[in-house]
RNA sequence: GGGCCUGUGGCGCAACGGCAGCGCAGUGGACUUUUAAUCCAUUGGUUGAGGGUUCGAAUCCCUCCGGGCCCA
């Protein structure tokens, strides 16, 4: 790794083999890295369409992988495409002398493009004969074993690029990451949502509870702040009148690390004006049935084993009721931070005594209820102090309108009817702004411009945030944050590692 | 934050107080339908780093650097 970079290829066999390979092929007068190759078939293609191709001549390209089956004038390997593997016959009463001393030179790893003609071996496999080699790029470095492949998680998700060659499923899952986020698109779009970018560079980071990363811009001598939310950008928007507007994004958050957190993670978040959370909570299961019906071709997906259907509707079940079924604690009981502790501590959570009612409240759900929300539930109805954004509920002022969606026991989605009146929204930033200011670093920061924005009118809006790579972890059915990132957060390494 | 596990050649693993080994890959040789090719021969290791215990440490102890799992 880091050590052999700076140190390139001292004492070590393989690439010392691998740079006299490349100097003998320098010597053939073939340029080891030319700068194209007319490619005429993808593995797949040929594989599929053999029955035309049979006889004919075919250009193909790839990476050569697993092993070369040397057998003295002839041999076998497999060239590994975007779409798949196929084999490639070398034989040197077909390539010729010349062609074959190349093909003699060929290590695992290496790119090449081979013109040749399809044909069924004896065994039946479909396989390209090769009547020339073009050398298109060395691999002076060996890739992972083939037989046992790349296991160790670490290099997995280090250098990535090894695991997606070496694991078949692996490449499968990225592409089903890329065809669901493509789906979530297509979604909205035919729903007549508008995809913004706003900025990702903030100098308050405000519209969630988490704490953020700083920078610093020398241009403006400021610090500034990767966004945790998109959340008051996209409402400025629906104050400018765009009433259905959406990105998808990275957010930030300088927390801890999990198997359901990553530092930098995807999120997706929309706006729709003229909605309320009811109207959101439709869309949310609708939305993620159309990606799972798009990427799967059917919403019922396996978890640990259990199967999940994602088909709507999903049930709705309040946050009391669910809180008092799993720890016995009523909240409404106890209208103080102090009562609600001693009650929360009492059903078994270990509790801070800095903890505000919002915080107790969120951590029995966290610790009791949520990794039990297997299958798709709708959370409903939070205490008006969890959620500083949201709309009150008119018949109930001291609760919001707010859903959390749960999917393997993690949370997926967050929404509320957004509060509007900016009068409201004055006093309950405030409110966060003073336990902010008073040492609670996951209260929000207060951002005066969205205030401001806000008093210009809002009209009536449903707002969602949905995490996108937990949504792809329930499709994927991968039970680590990192299987779905391709360069997840790790530790920085050092040389003596 | 706490607990448990883990780091040995490029990759996958063994040795668990007594000569650091195996498979694959690599190298040399045989082989013109293999697909974990086969057969013969063979190179490669300061056992994550540092310190300690011991006649002797990959192995036991301490610190540090990584990684994984479980719990808060």
């Amino acid at each position: 790794m880091a050590d052999a970079v700076k140190e390139p290829f001292q004492n070590d066999d393989l690439v010392t083999a691998r740079l006299r390979k490349l100097a003998a092929i320098r010597d053939l007068g073939i340029d080891p890295f030319p700068r194209n190759f007319d490619r005429t078939h993808l593995s797949s293609q040929v594989l599929a369409k053999f029955e035309q191709l049979e006889g004919t001549t075919v250009h193909v390209a790839g990476r050569l992988v697993g092993a070369i089956r040397h057998m003295g004038k002839a041999g076998f390997a497999h060239l590994l495409d975007r779409d798949g593997r196929i084999q490639v016959f070398f034989k040197r009463d077909v390539l010729g002398d010349e062609g074959f001393s190349l093909y003699r030179l060929l290590d695992v790893g290496d790119f090449i493009g081979v013109e040749g003609t399809p044909f069924r071996t004896k065994t039946g496999d479909v396989t390209v004969e090769a009547r020339e080699i073009t050398f298109l790029a060395k691999a002076i470095r060996p890739l992972p074993e083939k037989w046992h492949g790349l296991t160790d998680a670490e290099t997995r998700q280090r250098q990535r690029y090894l695991d997606l060659i070496a694991n078949d499923d692996v490449r499968t899952l990225f592409d089903n990451r890329s065809r669901a986020i493509r789906a979530i698109r297509e979604f909205l779009h035919q729903r007549d949502f508008v995809e913004v970018e706003t900025p990702i560079l903030q100098s308050v980071a405000a519209g969630a509870a988490a704490r953020p990363f700083s920078t610093h811009s020398n241009a403006l001598d400021d610090t500034l702040y990767l966004r945790i939310a998109i959340e008051l950008y996209l409402k400025r928007c629906i104050v400018g009148g765009i009433e259905r507007v959406f990105e998808i994004g990275r957010v930030f958050r300088n927390e801890g690390l999990s198997f359901k957190h990553n530092p930098e993670f995807t999120m997706m978040e929309l706006y729709q004006a003229y909605a309320d959370y009811t109207d959101i909570m439709e869309l949310v299961e609708s939305l993620v049935a159309h990606v799972a019906e798009t990427v799967l071709g059917m919403t019922r997906v396996t978890w640990r084993g259990e199967p999940i259907d994602l088909a709507p509707p999903w049930p709705r079940r309040s946050l009391r009721q669910l809180l008092i079924d799993h720890t016995g604690v009523d909240y409404e009981a106890y209208r103080d931070d102090a009562s609600l502790r001693a009650a929360a501590a009492t059903a078994g959570l270990g509790v801070d005594p800095a903890w505000n009612r919002a915080k107790v409240i969120d951590e029995l759900m966290s610790t009791y209820v949520e990794p039990r929300l297997i299958t798709p539930t709708f959370v409903v109805d939070y205490p008006t102090e969890t959620t500083p954004l949201a709309k009150r509920r008119p018949d109930h002022p001291e609760e919001v309108e707010r859903f959390e969606a749960y999917i393997g026991g993690m949370e997926v989605a967050n929404a509320f009817t957004e509060l509007n009146d900016p009068l409201d929204q004055r006093v309950r930033l405030e409110e966060q702004a003073a336990q902010h200011a008073a040492g609670d670093e996951d209260a929000q920061a207060l951002d005066w411009d969205f205030l401001e924005a806000i008093e210009h009118g809002m009209p009536p809006t449903g707002g969602l945030g949905l995490g996108i790579d937990r949504i792809i972890m329930v499709l994927a059915d991968r039970q680590s944050i990192r299987d779905v990132i391709l360069f997840p957060q790790l530790r920085s390494r050092d040389r003596d590692g």
